[in-house]
DNA sequence: ATAGGGTTAG
């Protein structure tokens, strides 16, 4: 109700106001205040119908200021009120009048709010006159004489082809455009232009030879940026804009906040919230306030986020999905369900966006009942119809919850399907071990005439391992070749290596990681692993020796590949100086997996004592396992010394733990120690 | 032609 009823009308209201200077601000915000639901909304179609048949350059005023309602109200009593506003802080205001190459364009706009100012206006009321003339700004600048029907044709259509992305006719009126001699007056449409149609750099390349003196551009200019994956230029793109001395306003904020979210810049975010409410920005704007809201969830401080969606002046459905969404990518799906309810409590229903964002929290917590429910909300609502994302949301809930007749059903009921929607499917399939499902849907996808993307192969590719399928996942690896994918796709040289490391296809594991183009530890990992699974521990610490050689740095991942091998081949000294450098060198902290290692290490050849010691470094907490692990060894050599003491941490641990009272009591009576044995039995 | 540039999702 709060979003339809009292937001929106009021922001329809708002920009009625700034286009037609024709109602006053006090009035209509009373109005969309206090005015039922259906007055709000006819207000405001009344103002938009006004406003469409409205212009100002054809010198409406003085008809406007005939009229008897309503306007002649509105005149007299909103422009002295933005007038004192202005006089009071002229620095929240554009001062365009050095752009103005129309009468009908405005001399003065407010920062925030969006509202004109005309000087020559003939309402204005004498004591402004006398106040401008005070300030030497009685007349308007001269407009700028270039009303030239060619630039307003063209900047019309190259407004035209941003909207509709065309590219090609773009450059065609660019050329036509510098064959006339009217690039500096067209500059910032096809800056526009080309930042809409994704050709980042030419747009760049005429910013800087025209280095725009227009907010607008440069906005459009970082929200391609960000569009593009490009946070980091955006980022530096605002900090250009700063430099050049223009102001952002409220649109420049959102976007660069959501740059803010893309590279995790949390800090920059806070200093762009600070400085947002510096300016006052927050109290009349819901997208600003969600974007911001947006970037700390993104961010990961949901806490802050929580706290903004209670606090901000306005919310609307969007805050709660930004919210969802939060938790969502936080893998916090309990919360996002909590939220959901939340929301549905205080009166807002769930778009399209809520039921994707809260598909894949059930996914992710296996919440299949919920799941089911929410897919048959969205059934109800007719959502599925042109709607490809919640579609293949829904499949991907029923695939991650292992219901996978559930999502092939859904999949085949879809009323469209795109190459997201396969994957969804296919991956369903590769996670549960069904790799000829998996193939099967790969072969159809093929022949519905949908290519496969990075995605699709990744997932394929896992099918090929768990399967063995060599021959399949190297006719995989070759159409992946063919398309030069590897070249930048990680995860994508990874799948590759592990398949054929699954496939036991070493020769070929070691060649790809030999030529991946990019350096990274994952395809590593998953070969020196691979080779330590197969207990070919040579080869496995061949290869990390090879992989240090490349100047390449191991992780957790790594070290455990490299004390198992060591820990097969019975190497006790070098597992320890790995285990050593681990921390030393290579900054890697040892995890209880890297610990049990290191026990199994020494447990094989006795050194049991040593074991211990290593334990000892180990940060308390989570380590019932490790002693367990050697209590085990002690049992196997029979040391009743140091298997006393890891009985006494394990029971100090878990009080009940049956399984070290039953080994110590083994430990014991092997060492005929048959007292103690009984005692510990009891 | 007198605005233009913005937030949430597989």
């Amino acid at each position: 109700m709060h979003a339809v009823s009292d937001v929106y009308p009021c922001k329809s209201v708002r920009i009625g106001i700034s286009l037609s200077l024709s109602l006053s601000l006090s009035l209509s915000l009373s109005l969309s205040l206090s005015l039922s639901l259906s007055l709000s909304l006819s207000l405001s179609l009344w103002l938009m119908a006004t406003v469409s048949s409205y212009q100002p350059w054809k010198s409406e005023f003085s008809k406007m200021s005939d009229r008897k309602e309503p306007t002649s109200i509105s005149c007299t009593a909103s422009l002295p009120m933005l007038w004192k506003e202005y006089f009071r802080d002229p620095s929240q205001w554009w001062d365009n009048r050095s752009r103005k190459v129309h009468p009908g364009y405005p001399d003065f706009k407010h920062k925030g709010t969006k509202q004109c100012l005309w000087i020559d206006n003939p309402c204005t009321p004498s004591w402004v006159t006398a106040e401008l003339s005070r300030r030497s700004m009685e007349t308007p600048l001269p407009a700028r004489p270039v009303i030239c029907d060619d630039c307003t044709a063209f900047v019309v259509s190259l407004r035209a082809c941003a909207k509709s992305k065309d590219l090609r006719k773009g450059s065609l009126i660019h050329e036509e455009i510098l064959r006339k001699g009217l690039v500096d007056q067209c500059s910032d449409a096809l800056i526009t232009m080309y930042a809409k149609c994704g050709a980042l750099v030419k747009a760049q390349e005429l910013l800087d030879i025209h280095s725009s003196r227009n907010a607008y551009t440069w906005t459009a200019m970082i929200t391609a940026y960000a569009q593009h994956k490009q946070a980091r230029d955006a980022l530096r793109c605002f900090e250009h804009m700063q430099l050049a001395g223009l102001s952002p306003d409220a649109v420049t904020f959102a976007c660069v906040l959501n740059a803010c979210s893309s590279v995790q810049d949390i800090d920059k975010g806070r200093k762009i919230h600070a400085e947002i409410i510096r300016q006052g920005l927050i109290g009349d704007d819901v997208v600003l306030g969600n974007a911001l809201l947006d970037m700390y969830a993104k961010c990961g401080a949901l806490s802050t986020a929580q706290y903004l969606l209670q606090w901000l002046p306005s919310r609307d459905v969007v805050s709660w999905n930004a919210l969802i969404s939060g938790y969502t990518l936080l893998g916090q799906g309990e919360q996002a369900l909590r939220c959901f309810e939340q929301m549905q409590i205080e009166g807002f229903s769930p778009t399209s966006v809520t039921f994707t964002c809260i598909l894949e929290a059930c996914g992710s917590i296996g919440a299949l009942e919920k799941g089911e429910e929410v897919f048959y909300e969205i059934a109800k609502q007719e959502l599925f119809e042109n709607n490809i994302v919640l579609g293949t949301a829904t499949v991907d809930m029923f695939a991650k919850c292992g219901a996978l007749s559930k999502a092939q059903q859904v999949f085949q009921n879809l009323p469209s399907r795109d190459v997201v929607s396969w994957n969804a499917l296919i991956a369903g399939y590769a996670a549960q071990g069904q790799g000829n499902q998996a193939l099967e849907c790969f072969a159809k996808m093929q022949q519905e005439g949908i290519s496969a993307n990075e995605v699709t192969y990744s997932c394929i590719l896992d099918a090929c391992g768990s399967l063995g399928a060599l021959d399949k996942g190297t006719e995989v690896h070759h159409e992946i070749t063919r398309q030069n994918l590897l070249q930048t796709n990680i995860v994508l040289s990874t799948a590759v290596v592990d398949m054929y490391v699954k496939c036991g296809a070493f020769q070929s594991a070691e060649q790809v990681v030999e030529e991946l183009p990019l350096q990274a530890v994952a395809p590593w990992n998953s070969l020196i692993t691979g080779y330590a699974r197969q207990g070919q521990s040579d080869q496995a610490l061949k290869c990390f020796k090879l992989m240090i050689h490349r100047g390449i740095n191991p992780d957790a991942v790594t070290f455990t590949g490299v004390l198992n091998a060591c820990s097969h081949l019975g190497l006790t000294d070098e597992g320890l100086m790995h285990f050593m450098s681990m921390k030393k060198i290579y900054n890697v902290k040892p995890d209880i997996g890297h610990y049990t290692c290191m026990i199994d290490l020494f447990g094989r050849s006795g050194q049991l004592d040593k074991a211990m010691e290593v334990i000892k470094e180990m940060p308390p907490g989570e380590d019932l396992a490790v002693w367990s692990a050697l209590l085990g060894a002690c049992q196997k050599w029979g040391d009743v010394n140091v298997g006393k003491r890891a009985f006494e941490h394990s029971v100090e641990l878990s009080q009940n733990d049956a399984a070290a009272y039953a080994l110590m009591a083994n430990i014991y009576a092997t060492a005929s120690l048959y007292n103690d044995a009984e005692k510990v039995e009891v």
